[in-house]
DNA sequence: CTAACTGCAAACATTTTGCAACCTC
DNA sequence: GAGGTTGCAAAATGTTTGCAGTTAG
């Protein structure tokens, strides 16, 4: 029940995503890399159109068809993964074969936090086996206000200071 | 821990519409009527497009924006609420006051069976405190394979019997 | 009667796809 | 060089909105 740190081996997905590509004889291009670099970089929660903006700072003419494409294969080969908070576009994350978390996200600003709980886990595991079901995955989204939303002093919900990047907000 | 059932009071879950819109001055109408009705008797988990085949029984002329009208004053107070478990276009859900409840989704045969489990919920609050949140609502999906996904003989993935009505195919 | 409602079609927003030019392997 | 890739623009989805005609209160 930590906050899960959130800014892994970027090298590492990235040779992930290379042996991906390899090996189904798809090729590595200059796009994909930047594209996948600055995913991974963030640590995730990005719409397309705000990883589109990251890539065209390294590469102005990067379209968004590539954004979308890439980000499938990313998917496919499941080092990101598509999520819909609320409304409007989807959110993609990194999930690498790090260990799985949840979400805690503020209503009032919008400010996402990853946690991971293994007695939580464990339940719904019962919970499924309960029913005849055999998990293979979750989700648990979590809404409430951050310490900040309350108005408690020295509260942190981190949107004003780190809305630049770090902890990102989930939708905008 | 068990599948909550499923098929509320219509009647009186009409009037808590009915007393909505009243309160709002706004106008109860056959195509509203309607909808709602045929939507609370389902139980919920409808896309838009379902609930339109539904109406369009009983009155072929309704419209599509009647439809998302419709949903979205009962969501405005409370009684659907919003869902988008995988792609494609939202589904909606029976959201009365009654007790809230989890899903557990299977991936084969995209059956949606709810649950509600009191020991998960109290984690997940106990956590959502631990980082100083004060816990609104959550969403919690489970997914997985269903007996007779898995092959089990007796087991009972309620595709092919239910699929007409019932308990809801989430994703179709 | 008046203000809200409906159905249609057009507008929007997001994601996917077809294709000619262009790179990797 | 061949076959996958790119960027563009067009198409496909899903949802919302403007408007003229209709209806509930």
């Amino acid at each position: 029940m930590e906050a899960a740190t959130d800014e892994p081996d970027v090298d590492e997905l990235m040779e992930q995503f290379h042996d991906y590509l390899s090996k189904k004889q798809l090729k590595s291009t200059r796009q994909r890399d930047i594209i996948a670099r600055r995913f991974f970089s963030t640590g995730g929660h990005l719409s397309i159109e705000e990883l589109l903006v990251l890539a065209r700072e390294e590469n102005p003419r990067i379209g968004y068809a590539t954004v979308y494409r890439t980000l499938k294969l990313l998917t496919e080969c499941g080092l990101a993964a598509q999520r819909r908070f609320g409304e409007g576009q989807a959110i993609y994350e990194t999930a690498g074969d790090t260990e799985h978390h949840d979400h805690l996200i503020c209503i009032e600003c919008d400010f996402v936090l990853e946690f991971a709980n293994d007695e939580i886990e464990r339940l719904q595991d019962q919970v499924a086996r309960s029913f005849g079901f055999n998990l293979v995955r979750h989700k648990l989204e979590l809404y409430g206000l951050c310490p900040k939303a309350r108005g408690i002093k020295g509260g942190s919900c981190p949107r004003e200071e780190d809305e630049a990047r770090g902890d990102r907000v989930g939708l905008t």
